[in-house]
Formats: structure tokens, sequence, C-alpha cells
DNA sequence: ATCCAGGCTCCTG
DNA sequence: CAGGAGCATGGA
């Protein structure tokens, strides 16, 4: 296994840190590290970062029931079964990835990033560990204040600019509390994120499945599911009410089913888009 | 140029 | 309630 290391700033504990992850071990002993660093970074905090990293890197959660469910699958078990070691990444920040769902909308991949990379830039918020620079993603405080012209001159969509200004001031002033919306039923989560503007079905079932780590949530809005699970399955791109129909029997699995094939789809074609196996 | 991209809102029938 | 038009914006 090649040593991979994992680094990126994040508010944990109402604190900035710098968390640095990476594996040591053999092969057959894998085992992660995790260091903290920050000004002042206490044993809570200490903890509170381990148990984020545990819980978005899904650690503790056991894949065989999945491969169980989906074994008789013709398509779905085998692929299951081909992925069964890499298990779907959760995002770390529940108010970044809300933005980074919003942003994502109709739009590729790497027009995300680079309108990310806005809000970060236009905050300018970010953590200095050893002379060492480290952006952070703002607060939503910070971009409910941004002017929207600043986003429209930087090419965001009069739609987009709207949405993500909004939303941040919803988070901001409590009126939508990302932290409650984890604790409530699918259904309730799901109708409570989709009052909001902005966000839609798929966004709703895209944070359920990224952020609060529900196993059944599957965006059957996505396009790039349509076609992969369409192609794989009956040969052709099918709509969202197929994909509804066609993934029934993979509940409560859904969501893994999801990730599932988004791994394979990168596998066939590299260039495609598939979930990143650390957190954005 | 044309089509597509990890949709959403709003308006029809 | 389902379906679809219209929308904005950049990338390939």
């Amino acid at each position: 296994m090649e040593p991979q290391r994992y680094r990126r700033a994040l508010h944990v504990n109402g604190q900035d840190v710098l968390l640095n992850l990476h594996s040591t071990g053999t092969p057959q002993q894998p085992r992660l590290v995790l260091e903290v660093n920050g000004p002042q970074v206490g044993a809570a905090t200490l903890e509170a970062a381990g148990a984020t990293i545990q819980r978005a890197f899904n650690l503790d959660s056991d894949p065989a029931p999945y491969l169980d469910h989906v074994a008789g699958e013709p398509v779905l078990g085998p692929l299951a079964r081909r992925w069964a070691a890499i298990r779907p990444v959760l995002l770390l920040d529940p108010f970044e990835a809300l933005l980074w769902a919003v942003l994502g909308q109709q739009i590729n991949v790497a027009f995300t990033r680079k309108l990310k990379g806005v809000l970060v830039e236009l905050c300018g918020r970010h953590l200095v560990v050893d002379g060492e620079r480290w952006p952070l993603f703002p607060t939503a405080e910070q971009v409910a204040a941004l002017d929207p012209a600043q986003l429209l001159a930087r090419q965001f969509s009069r739609a987009k600019a709207r949405y993500v200004l909004d939303l941040s001031a919803a988070v901001a002033s409590g009126e939508l509390d990302l932290q409650a919306i984890g604790a409530l039923p699918h259904s309730e989560a799901i109708a409570e994120l989709t009052r909001q503007r902005g966000i839609g079905r798929w966004t709703a079932e895209y944070l359920l499945m990224r952020v609060y780590g529900d196993r059944d949530a599957m965006p059957a809005g996505d396009v790039s599911l349509h076609k992969i699970i369409g192609e794989a399955v009956v040969g052709r791109r099918v709509t969202e009410a197929e994909l509804r129909e066609l993934a029934k029997p993979w509940a409560p699995w859904r969501g893994w089913a999801a990730f599932t094939f988004w791994m394979e789809n990168q596998l066939a074609n590299p260039r495609a888009f598939a979930p990143s196996l650390t957190p954005e």
C-alpha cells in the first residue's frame, strides 16, 4: 500500500485546527495516525477531531450486511464485492457540504471546485501552522455577509448567488439547523431541507448520504446515476422514476449502492466523476 | 458550434 | 401529482 496522507484545516469543537492523517503499519495490519495541530489544542478538541475522522471515513461500519443484501443482484452483487474494501466517505463539515452541493447543481465538478475556491478566497479565512497558511472554509456568517455582486463578478449565476447567500443567512440565523437535521428521520430531514429555496430533492438526498451517513439515501435525480446505473442494469439511460423503481430492492442500502456504481464507473472511465475518497 | 454538467423553481395539464 | 419548460454558467 502506498503511503497516504491527508491534511486539511477544519473547525472542530469550536476551534480551527489542522488535521494530519496518515497511514502506517503493514497491509496486513494497517494503522491510521491522526495528528491535530493548532494553537492550544486541548484534549476535548483532540477527541472531537478523532471522532469526526472516524465517522467521516466510516471506520466503524461493517460492509458485510450490505454485501449479503445485494449478493443475489446480478449486476450490483459482484460490483459491491469488488468495492467491499472501500467505504463511502462522508463530508466533514455540514455547512461546507451544503454549499458544495448547491454550488455543484447542474455544473461539472471542476467548475464547482472553482466556485468553492471563490468563496474561500473572498472570505479569506485561514489557519497558520508553523508558518504555513491553510485555507479554511468560511463560516455561514461570513458568506451571508458577501455582496451578491461579488459573486456575480466571479462566475456565479444569479440563482446560485442567491441560493448561497440565502442559505448561509438561514444557517447563520439558526433558521436552518444542520446539526438538528441529522437527528431527524429520513423523510422529515428531506422535508426540512427542501423547505429552503435552492435545496431540491437531489440536494437533500445528497446531504443525507454524504453528511449524515444515511446508507439508504440515494440522490436518484442525479444525471450521472441515470446513466451509469441505467446502462449497467438495463442497458440504457433511465429516468429518475425508473431509477427509483429499479433501486427498490437495494433498500436499505441504496446510498451504498450508488457509491458502488460511482466507484465502478470511475474505474471504467477515469475522467468521470466519483466521490472523493478523502472528504473534500 | 453543440452538448453536457453530481438541478431548481415555477408553471402547466 | 407528474411532467416539462426555462433558466444560467462554464467546459469539452
